[in-house]
DNA sequence: CTGTTAGCGCATTCAC
DNA sequence: GTGAATGCGCTAACAG
């Protein structure tokens, strides 16, 4: 069992005094360029590694930044993370994730342990069913950044950074139409999220610009999950007219009703087009292939972190409120392509 | 901006000594009930929370466990995670996670930022290309427990648990034998790692005990990625004699299989039977059905950390080394079955 | 059962 | 450019 060495041993070492060789570990511009690296170097060789408590404790900020995200499981996810973990090791944060598993009340307990534990920052994706952000405003109360991604909610002291959802649900829909897709039918998730309700706009706007009636019974709200397929097909059957396009919020969902609809003899996309959301690689290994909305997950984490770490480095206290507005595309493959030759 | 609670406010409040506070606090035996309850009513009431960095500080353990998993992508890697995230949780433990991409360089650092950041233990799912465990002896050497888990490497210090995955594989191969296959391909990822290495041991077993000949040109070590299926079919395109059987190593591959086959005039599961791994929702998403091996990530993440809870409790510093072996259980579905009706 | 005292390791005044 | 002194908030002796 090693001893842990610290400034105080670095310092006896080369018979100068902590003060000194705190500084000089932390850069101090005031310290003698020489002796800064004299002591870096007997630093690493007496094996010596910061306290990050006993720092922590003194200067009262603790460079973890907090994540509470509604599921951990998908290609979307763990991008983003990929990218915010790569920003915050640069900025020499750690990261604390936890996963909601999409519940209202689950996201507050996370809330809370992040807040017992003192995060610097938070960066949040919300629950599927989160009503309010009550639950943050001791973190604003004590002035620690809040940060929404990708789920958010307009709040007038945290930071959003979103694609364009309307834009985005409004491409796939105008896709569908110009492959001649008349009745669409619009799979969604909550639209107490905005993901889901911008891309319901844009699904409305797409019909309307091409002169398509909207159709309420077109639209199910669903959790999204693999039993939805299932489902949506069998509401299909029970309808007199069949849609032949399903826009559907999230490429895996998509999957189970492209299956689905095979199963129960529907041809993709001859009969049914279909296209989903995010580009998850799954997109590619489907048969067909599934047109879809790439996302620009790892884009999206690095520049959270980012944003974050340069309000907390900020001049001033001034909540500058922004919203960020990433750019998103639209992948088309076979999934959809009724027209051209395949 | 509202200030901080400490202990001393609480006391001084009470008139009582910050050290009965702490004792009341940390629900220590030696003191009173009432006067517990007292201390905890006014704490609330003030609005105090710890300073996790002073305790820590002073008792020299951080309440942190560090998790370094290659991947976070996939349903079995979340639900891992929440089942740990749970167990910590419960135990007033927090959880460092990191991904290492399945590069043994990243888990490398990775690892370096856990030592740096003094988690109380580690646990760690190999990355792809690890070749040894150097990078993990500064923990053993400070003590710090270490755990492996799924992906794991023998190590005389170090727990692990895994699945008993030479006889999933056994299964698995047995299984296909049964419904008329006679050559089966398996496609798996390096067999540097045990999940890997040991599933084709249990496959060969399996076509041992059926008189079937092994043939090293079916065994296929891949990146287990997107376009493996591709890469897959196109090699059985130029086999003399086409397999009839698939086993891959994990679903997502082993969807990428069944599509590539399918897209080359491949019936599934008539030409070729396929089964895959882990038991993702993806395999009852896809058509048909996948079979597949059910994996119980969220229990193996609960004992994890209740283990290596249990050690950092433990009476010892003695390392009671041991595998915990997790039961799982085959999955049959469409993808295989072509013996019994549909 | 409760109080007194001291120190965990660091960063920051204030000196010089 | 460097040193001395102090305290961040907590817990663990040691007393009583």
């Amino acid at each position: 069992m090693e001893k842990e060495i610290t400034i105080y041993d670095i310092a006896k070492q080369l018979n100068i005094s902590p003060a000194t060789v705190s500084r000089a570990l932390n850069d101090h511009p005031a310290i003698n360029n020489t002796t800064k690296s004299l002591i870096a170097s007997t630093a690493r060789e007496m094996g010596y590694r910061i306290n990050p408590f006993a720092s922590s404790l003194r200067k009262k900020r603790t460079n973890t930044l907090g994540v509470i995200v509604p599921r951990l499981n998908s290609y979307f996810m763990s991008t983003v993370l990929a990218g915010m973990e790569k920003e915050a090791n640069e900025a020499s944060y750690n990261l604390i994730i936890s996963q909601s598993m999409e519940s209202f009340k689950k996201e507050i307990t996370n809330a809370r342990t992040m807040f017992d534990s003192r995060v610097d920052g938070l960066l949040v994706s919300l629950a599927f069913d989160t009503e309010d952000l009550e639950h943050f405003e001791p973190f604003l109360k004590r002035n620690i950044p809040l940060l929404f991604f990708d789920r958010v909610m307009s709040h007038n002291q945290a930071t959003s950074i979103i694609i364009d959802n309307v834009r985005a649900g409004y491409e796939v829909t105008s896709h569908l139409i110009s492959q001649g897709s008349q009745r669409i039918m619009h799979i969604t998730g909550s639209l107490k999220r905005n993901v889901y309700a911008d891309r319901l706009k844009g699904y409305q706007q797409a019909l309307s610009e091409a002169g398509i009636a909207y159709d309420d019974s077109l639209v199910k709200v669903t959790d999204l999950g693999m039993d939805t397929g299932q489902w949506v097909v069998q509401q299909i059957q029970e309808m007199p007219l069949p849609p032949d396009g399903l826009f559907v919020a999230n490429d895996f969902c998509a999957v189970s009703c492209m299956s689905a609809l095979k199963r129960a003899g529907y041809a993709v996309p001859q009969d049914v087009a279909v296209a989903g959301f995010n580009n998850d690689p799954l997109s590619q290994v489907v048969e067909p292939n599934l047109t879809t909305i790439h996302y620009p997950g790892y884009e999206m984490g690095e520049i959270a972190v980012k944003s974050l770490i340069s309000h907390l480095n900020g001049v001033s206290t001034s909540h500058a409120t922004n919203t960020i507005i990433l750019r998103s595309e639209l992948i088309v493959r076979e999934s959809s392509l009724r027209l051209s030759s395949k």
